[in-house]
DNA sequence: TTTAAATATGTGAATAATTACATATGTATT
DNA sequence: AATACATATGTAATTATTCACATATTTAAA
């Protein structure tokens, strides 16, 4: 991967955050990182497409729902480069991630593959 | 300084060279940065004023010339992706680094504040 | 005080990135 | 097969970035 592809990525607020918030999460699914960051759809979905195609994510479809994880294949110096933005940016997602995380709790009480019409975090 | 203002910079090919270019050789006036990355002089001043107003490095006028460095305040995490970025790409600056220290050994060779219009290079 | 070298900037054109809105596609459920 | 939900994309408008060319500024030297 060359450095620029990765900067570009990282260059616009809420692609940054949308990596980061994917790495230290393992995986989630768009509706919640939508929610998580409160972007419409299309953004969202564009901002990942654009992660996607530059190779740093990786998205699996499950039922109605599609997964972005880290690329597997990201090399390690990439990987060094998201993690230490993050380190030293401690506040960068702090209202992301507990979003996130209420989100993933609410699925988790509510039964995963369920009625997520339920959880209104994720709508 | 934000993340996303540092991962702007280093998303152009030239200002990521000129910036990890820089912090490689300490200092380099605009004429040998230019004559080095082979770019004309208004696209080099350019680049370099941007790195300036995002605070990523420091100019000093020295009588015509002028010398760009590494802002001396700039964070220790900038600093770490720069040098990853590097590391990781460790022919980006081959062809550039060579022609660096060859004008520096041929300024050396004809006297620092001298005649520079000997000095094929460093026009 | 003219001249030349080094660097910076004004400005309009060309390109690229982002957004907004509508609509399309894929999948499960009824 | 009809419906609803999750996600993706077409497209035009907006905005930001980059480029090219000319010109300005600063400084040293003649």
């Amino acid at each position: 991967m060359e450095a620029v592809t990765l900067f570009k990525c990282l260059s616009d607020l809420s692609r940054l955050k949308l990596l980061l918030l994917i790495d230290q999460v393992e995986e989630a699914c768009v509706c919640d990182l939508m929610s998580a960051m409160m972007l419409d759809q299309p953004r969202t979905s564009r901002h990942l497409r654009d992660l996607r195609q530059c190779g740093v994510v990786q998205d699996q479809r499950r039922g109605k729902w599609v997964y972005y994880r880290i690329h597997p294949d990201l090399p390690a110096w990439a990987l060094t480069i998201m993690r230490t933005t993050a380190q030293a940016h401690p506040n960068l997602l702090r209202d992301e991630r507990a979003a996130l995380q209420s989100a993933s709790a609410d699925r988790d009480r509510c039964g995963d593959g369920g009625d997520s019409s339920l959880n209104l975090l994720c709508r």
